[in-house]
DNA sequence: GATGAATGAGAGTTCATTCAT
DNA sequence: AATGAATGAACTCTCATTCAT
């Protein structure tokens, strides 16, 4: 039931053309610059991956630094989601419902990072040597997640379930590091899924119990 | 009572003066690095920091590379020597005894990370992006420290004053991302000393008490 | 009345169209090669002038040396037309005659490249600067008003009313510089007509009477 | 009687050898852009020219655009330099005199323009086409030629050996513009010595005597 | 041993031109 | 016929490294 192809849908096909190689240039630049690094990586690198002219690189993006601002906007962008989405403090209202939304998160995040320890490298590693603005980015998302662990703090708190002499920010700075050792275990073990498990596990104890015995 | 200078003795005195030049160069070298990151310094910065020929700096390093490898070792070796300072795991019997030994371990870190904001800067950021071989030396110190942090663990399981069921790797790597968070701090707020104490003691409960109200 | 398009109307038609099209090329490669400069004019400028897509040019000329070439033909058409219709040296018999003519000439050169100083740069400029066979027509130009001015030169020295000792051909020469004198002229001050009179006026007072008291 | 070369010595020569290949790669710029024109030569011309690496260029001039100012401005200085030393209108106190002194300047200028072709190549083709204020910078050498010639008029019509009504201003650019005859001249027929000079004779006659009959 | 002039590999980027749609 | 996405030659410029002085 398809009639004659009109302007429409051609204009329609061929900016859909153009939106997948936009992507599949983002894709092969991560994969580059992750594997590589992003000085070690040429536009003629990324743009052999595609097998494609390194001219046609330029008519995407603007230059080597933008492709790198889209990569790592790819990655905050899949990760500020997950954490969006499992966002509730206000939801939660007990410490074995918190302990659950704990999990949830990190569940979500071992989903990103687990699934590919490409992402952590992109972002731990390269991303945070290009320069103070890029680093800035990226430091960013975690300041971001410290708020947002504050935020939670902060409710438990006055719910009762969480101590009363908790130090909100520094200690939602302090769980973010055990965020960050997950993405280093992550990095070191990337096929070994059950030893990063166990780190997820160990942190999530951490927080809750401490370390010392009752 | 200075005679005329023997051989020995100028070879000495020359000896001498070559290591101070190295030296200088290494701390130079560092300062250009962590500024303006390893792929924006130029050799040339570095000598003239110094006030000498860029030439002369391949006289005593065999290239770019390798003055990075040295400023790398010489903050490595700093860590490392303080954290041996500290180690004693056999030495802590009591769980008040570990609670004053990490305080001493996280002022000794202090020592090196919030007097001088470029040292995490040279280290989080910069030494880990150049290749594997430097990334993996980095990522080995955290695994270092991680098995100290093991090494008390387990040794305080034994005696009985952390708990039983700690997951000795798992909690160490945690509480190596607490350390790293600190880190962060001392990134994000290179002047406030206080809030980089204060997400220290707060990491330091968390270590001990964990979240939640008993 | 107008009846159903035939064949030959439409192809006409679209005759006309596409000539029209090809003299709005011509005049917007115009605009921007005497405005940018030939080498900092790209072909999309051009055509993005005229909101065509910049592949449609390569249907109308056969690169961008071509529409160059056709810039400054009508250019140098313009120019030989206003001097050919002047061009009448066996129709001056009397020294008032010709300065009369003389006075026509540089009116109509006035007309010319006081009313557009882009003329002047473009030829001046820009097209002097492309390649030797472009250079040549530009220069063929002044050895063509040359040889029209040696003409009526040697018209009036046969019939007396200029010097009997005149060099013909070199005094030719030096007038031609003259009118250059005039575009420079028109290149400096483009919006001072007033200027570019009276250096025209002062040209033609310089060719009769010199600059010497009698 | 030359002693041991001392460090003076050496410093002095390190630096000759340095101003000597400076004035070499300005020299061979000058030869390659005045022949292959300013954009159809690359740096690796330049250098290859000189038998040496194109990042020795580098050592010596900013970029390309910077070689080019060097180039210009010596020819420049050049001719400024005999303009300047010609340059007396005070001292001249009468017509034969003012006749003299025009000989001269011509002769002067014909020096430098006959016997080298490429210098009124560079600067009247290639020099005007590269960017707004190289473009001014040669055309300004004109508004200085003018105000030198008006300087003399003014002097000769004050003292009554020139018109009384002459229009000093425009008769002065008029004059440049005879001036520019020759330089065409010479650029037409580089090697015709002999036509270049009657070229610059008739301008002299048309300067003082017009070219009508009296 | 110190120097800095010389080098050239190699990078990013532009844009005239082609050609499938 | 019109389009603009794709192309890659070609260019300018940087900088780590070498080596004659």
């Amino acid at each position: 039931m398809t009639g004659p192809p009109t302007t429409t849908q051609a204009r329609t096909r061929a900016e859909r053309l153009r939106q997948e190689l936009r992507e599949e240039i983002v894709t092969a630049a991560f994969e580059e610059f992750s594997q590589r690094g992003y000085h070690d990586t040429g536009i003629a690198d990324i743009a052999q991956r595609l097998g494609i002219g390194h001219g046609t690189f330029y008519r995407h993006f603007k230059n080597k630094r933008d492709i790198l601002d889209h990569v790592v906007d790819g990655l905050l962008a899949r990760i500020l989601e997950a954490l969006a989405a499992e966002n509730a403090p206000d939801a939660v209202d007990t410490l074995d419902e918190y302990v659950e939304q704990c999990r949830r998160i990190s569940g979500a995040l071992s989903e990103i990072f687990s699934a590919d320890p490409r992402v952590a490298r992109m972002l731990l590693l390269e991303a945070t040597s290009i320069d103070a603005e890029l680093t800035e980015r990226v430091l960013g998302l975690f300041d971001t997640a410290t708020a947002l662990t504050a935020a939670y703090f902060m409710h438990g708190r006055e719910l009762g379930y969480l101590r009363a002499d908790l130090d909100v920010d520094g200690t939602a700075r302090a769980v973010v590091g055990v965020i960050l050792a997950n993405l280093l275990q992550g990095l070191r073990t990337p096929a070994d899924r059950e030893a990063q498990r166990r780190t997820a596990d160990a942190g999530l104890r951490l927080m809750f119990d401490g370390i010392a015995r009752r």
